[in-house]
DNA sequence: TCAAAAGTGTTCTTATTACACCCATGG
DNA sequence: CCATGGGTGTAATAAGAACACTTTTGA
């Protein structure tokens, strides 16, 4: 899992014997001749694959988690990874990152951005795979159970607290990261993290686990409500013990509606 | 070239067909299982490739260009492309992107990005070819010829000009262009595109023409001089039939001294 | 009555915008 | 002497940063 692990280790393939093959396909590509070639021959060029990664980011106990796997299976076995799989044949790139998010949670239609391919020749033990990393953001509440999947376990971990993955995952989660820290200042994403009903102080800390920095009370509602993008409830917390806060949601429709109007989100 | 045409056509694959051979892929992954497979089975598997397109920015005549090349071959013989090339077996993918501007322009180091990769089943005719968009910034005056490449022929179009191109590649150059104005207003990446000596009336030429808008000249200078990265050269444009104008370079060296105490640039 | 978090305005500083005229040169 | 682009400053406005106390609730 997380990574392709299906081709056979490729041979150590030297410099000048893989230049060759791959000079052929690219006459070949020139000149779109399709010689019968025999498919073991083919084969050596066409031996990678590319899989696609998913950094499931969740927001909880005022943290930012992620959802790791554990790996079942050799190369890394017993390491935390990123689940991901290898893109099916027929399957659009961005459909194997929702069909991953969902295998794993069952959730559907989350926010989900494609961030980076990683591509260095020897980033998986047993063979050129090429992964695609795309990051996505769910409510944790929605959450419920891993259902019947390919993982191993699977758990959320608090991405300050996350020690050595499998692969290239750690460069893939620290790129994703630093995505999502542009991302959020730039469009309102921040509230695909927390439930439909929220408070102030809330979002705040949100903000303030994904950008690392400590925000100004006053001055972080003072542009938030500016903006008109939040909706009143009038209700409040129940349950806390001390004064209640009123909860809010995101408006997504007047969102949608300034943008058309030229207005864009910037915090 | 462009695009990988090596693969010969993909036998049209039922959703069942596929699933399943990819499901027996995700079940060996998972168990690390390799049996030795009839090579021919795991080739449908393996039918697909991965290509580099890089989208080559110039700017010149106060206009911000692209270099395409012209398809000798089918599919889209005839059609402009970006330049491309399949991504060799025993190469990293960045490696390919360089390769591919070196091949076409002669220029090695110059500023290279990663943008995105576009993956949908049936972007390339021919097969399933997964391609990673590239962009990058060179200096017009030090391309010279096209070296003995791949391109029938290549030449250098007004991003604003460009036609219909072959593949998706409109959709790609619109994503790296898209992406190379966000990144131009976050980093001082807009001196790749000049000459080492220029003036301050090209420099805000080159951003006004990436961004799409006019800049106000007295705030321009204010804001880019009250940077301190140009280092203001005492030499002035000759053989102008006006005002001859000063010439600065960038000083990268204050910039990066400048990024390690905490400074960022945005314009 | 205490603890804990909610809620609220003003001042100061800094960045952004808008705007018009004289200057140096080559033809 | 004219056409062309080069070069310059100030005032008004808007945005951002800093900052401390009162309120409401449950325990």
């Amino acid at each position: 899992m997380g990574d392709g692990c299906a081709m056979r280790p490729v041979k150590a393939c030297t410099d000048e014997y893989c230049k060759k093959k791959a000079n052929v396909a690219v006459v070949l590509a020139r000149n779109n001749r399709l010689p019968s070639w025999d498919m073991s021959e083919v084969a050596s060029f066409f031996k990678s694959a590319f899989s696609v990664d998913n950094v499931i980011f969740g927001f909880d106990g005022g943290e930012l988690k992620v959802l790791l796997i554990q790996r079942g299976a050799a190369p890394y076995r017993g390491k935390w990874a990123l689940p991901g799989d290898l893109v099916y044949p027929n399957e659009d790139l961005d459909a194997a990152a929702e069909r991953v998010l969902e295998q794993l949670t069952g959730l559907r239609g989350v926010y989900l951005e494609q961030v980076k391919t990683f591509g260095a020749v020897n980033r998986h033990p047993l063979g050129r795979v090429i992964t695609v990393a795309y990051y996505s953001l769910v409510k944790i509440s929605d959450y419920t159970v891993t259902p019947a999947s390919f993982a191993h376990s699977a758990r959320w971990h608090a991405v300050s607290k996350v020690g050595e993955l499998a692969f290239d995952h750690n460069e893939i989660l620290d790129t994703c990261l630093r995505r999502l820290k542009l991302k959020v200042r730039m469009a309102p994403i921040g509230f695909e993290l927390l439930p439909p009903k929220f408070t102030l102080t809330e979002l705040q800390h949100l903000y303030e686990s994904i950008l690392g920095e400590k925000l100004d009370k006053r001055n972080f509602r003072k542009k938030i409500l500016s903006m008109n993008l939040l909706h009143d409830l009038n209700e409040v917390q129940e349950g806390v013990a001390h004064r209640p806060a009123r909860l809010y949601r995101f408006d997504r429709q007047t969102y949608q509606q300034f943008v058309a109007e030229g207005f864009s989100f910037y915090l």
